[in-house]
DNA sequence: CTCCAATTGCGTCGCAATCGCAATAACGCC
DNA sequence: GGCGTTATTGCGATTGCGACGCAATTGGAG
């Protein structure tokens, strides 16, 4: 299993041009088993659970290579803190549940089509754009009024 | 001109509950001019310019508690920067030009509509959401291959 | 005019992220 | 395998935005 993570990593760096080192691998091998959307602290605590040698400024530096590389994607939600996710084939925009800070992928086409529209209708092409949908667990119907308990 | 300002601001005040100090007139005064959505920074130079002994903490103090009356939003675009607006009526979305900085608002019914299907499709109520369109002027339709000149 | 709490300015802090630089380590070459 | 070159790393310091503590100032009610 490590394998063939570890074949796509070296495959990664030989393509653009990069040293495979130490640091490199277990960034990119944490990056590669993380589905959630961590921050870079985040990282840097899984990386150094494997390398406690690996410092932060590494992890920052690597992140961004790897944004520009086009490998990963940044996103800095509300809390302020950029996250980063390994670029999948389709876009998507993210929902953001404020109780627990979980991050759910979504996708519609009516909205994407919707965004196209509305630039156009402004003399613009899009570069780029950010979605986020910030919400809270629905109530579960309850029966009688339901109050949430402290 | 100034006059309706003025009251608006000395309105604003004695309805939170706020002493009318020197440094609020001014900051309140430039941001109800400010059309476009300009950064605490930004503001700060403005502010300063009418009256240089006022500090970007107060400028930043102001704006927070403006905000948490509701008389302003705040928000953070992809460049970091908290940029700041008067609230209006009624919500709206933001057209972000890359090449300039302006900012262009927008809403649309459909899009908003879209969001909370999505939102209830997975199980949650919306609390907020931002959707921001980092968009460039399109080219305009050119006789030959248009070519952007540098 | 007086008094006192609200507000301000200044300096400092906190946090995320970046940077400069000396030390280290890949990797092509022999 | 050993070498030399140069990218990369770790460390500590720094930046930039924003917030805070505190002493000095100042609205504005009486």
């Amino acid at each position: 299993m490590t394998n063939s993570a570890n074949s796509d990593i070296a495959r990664l760096c030989k393509e653009h041009g990069l040293r495979l080192t130490g640091a490199r691998k277990i960034i990119m091998q944490v990056l590669l088993k993380s589905n959630d959307h961590p921050d870079a602290v985040e990282l840097h605590r899984r990386v150094s659970k494997i390398d406690s040698r690996v410092a932060i400024a590494t992890v920052y530096r690597t992140l961004n290579m790897l944004r520009d590389k086009g490998v990963l994607e940044r996103h800095t939600f509300a809390d302020g803190r950029a996250r980063y996710e390994t670029t999948d084939n389709e876009h998507h925009d993210h929902l953001i549940n404020v109780e627990t800070g979980d991050v759910v992928e979504f996708r519609s086409d009516e909205i994407e089509r919707l965004q196209e529209e509305i630039a156009r209708a402004h003399g613009f092409e899009i570069v780029n754009h950010r979605l986020e949908i910030y919400v809270r667990p629905l109530e579960k119907p309850q029966r009688r009024a339901g109050r949430a308990k402290a």
